[in-house]
DNA sequence: GTCAAGGAAATTGTCGACAATCGACGGCAG
DNA sequence: CTGCCGTCGATTGTCGACAATTTCCTTGAC
């Protein structure tokens, strides 16, 4: 979809300066419960300690209030919303429903190349995994899969849905830390995932996913649950 | 659920005035086509013809990016997306997706009262039916019965997707019009849906729901595509 | 004639200030 | 003492202006 994405090697480069810095501080400041569920996000406070204005900062919270890190009141302002074990195990489960129709579609009526492509990021992990490189790489790497996923069933109303969830997703995730011993342990398992895919055969496919994304979704309520027992009686 | 409502029958009165206002005529603007796809949406330009300041239509058009209505470059400003009969015959793929979902979920672990309270609704529906009311208000109903199945299916994420995708399909309906003949059949559509959860049979709902929004899906596909070809030639 | 470099115009990004609104505190009647 | 009402402080809602960036047009060289 997006041209050359990167034609060669080279990130875009933050080019949305303020406001995508504010949302990724805010973002990491709620999910690591800096900032508890309920806090008042004031606008005014928040944008004299960085030392901005406040517009970036009001547009950095309606931002957030669509990933749904935050809730909006008029008149109000922002709060910090819940983000429990509980909201994530929900949050897994959008993740199977999603995903699982856009392998169907996928197998359906996919774009072309996808599978390669796929395959191709499978390899890019274990790449990551081999360079040493820190959590938040290489979680971007998993997530980038799934995002391809999404985006190569031909339905890019699930592309949207999953890049709603994914901030929040990726940020769980680095709270919770490495969820697998191996980074290339993880890798390996993306791959039933696409050789049910290339075999074109959704219910394998749906059970790969259920699978995987289940483990995730296990590892991370869990370690979440204990962050809310160790949190609570503080 | 919502308590009295209004305790003694007054409105709450819009109470977040410009943004939602700027939301909502932008909004039909860009569905029935007012503004064509691609159209640079400038912050400057529709500020001045409204009569007001820049801050509330970037508000509103970042709020309408969450709907998927409108795409954001940075640097470069929001443009319409395209609200093609190909989009919303996705939109719908995916309402299907969800709502699946949401009732399967609703019939193993829903909240109580849910069934009783979408009764409710569709009495809702038939009193709309005979008040001869705009089409809006018929659309908004019918939606309701869809936002409040979401909602009981017991997983907020579910609700929080439908009503990123609520906007575009009441919108997308207002333009095609009345979709049903009879605003009482649209609402007789409805029972077999709740007939089935009411049985606890989950193929049965999933059936259901996907001959109710499949039937949506097509007269809504069609009349745009009609309404394609007549605009293309213009 | 084509292409590249430069500059001007228009648009977005950010800012600080003022106005409108909400919540809390304190005073007052019952 | 209890409950209501007005005032006050704080926060959001909106505004107009300036700075940074992009785009388009002009200009010039090849």
């Amino acid at each position: 979809m997006e041209p050359p994405a990167t034609a060669s090697g080279f990130q875009p480069l933050d080019r949305e300066g303020l406001v995508s810095r504010v949302v990724t501080v805010l973002s990491k400041a709620i999910v690591t419960r800096q900032l508890r569920p309920g806090t008042r996000l004031s606008e005014s406070v928040i944008a004299r300690d960085m030392g901005i204005s406040r517009a970036p900062v009001r547009e950095a919270a309606r931002l957030l209030e669509a990933s749904g890190l935050v809730e909006y009141i008029p008149n109000r302002g922002f709060f910090v919303r819940q983000v429990s074990a509980e909201a994530l195990d929900h949050l897994y489960e959008l993740r199977i429903v999603i995903e699982v129709a856009a392998a169907r579609r996928l197998i359906r009526r996919g774009e072309d190349g996808t599978i390669d492509r796929l395959q191709a990021q499978i390899a890019e992990m274990h790449q990551v995994a081999d360079s040493e490189a820190d959590v938040l790489t290489q979680v971007e790497s998993d997530l980038e899969f799934h995002r391809m996923l999404c985006e190569g069933s031909g339905n890019p109303k699930f592309q949207d849905v999953f890049r709603q969830i994914a901030t929040e997703t990726e940020f769980s995730i680095m709270v919770v830390g490495h969820i697998y011993d191996d980074a290339h342990r993880m890798a390996d398992t993306h791959q039933p995932i696409l050789n049910a895919l290339r075999k074109g055969d959704e219910a394998e496919a749906e059970g790969a996913l259920r699978f995987h994304i289940g483990v995730a979704r296990k590892l991370v309520t869990a370690q979440f649950r204990k962050l809310e027992e160790g949190q609570s009686k503080s």
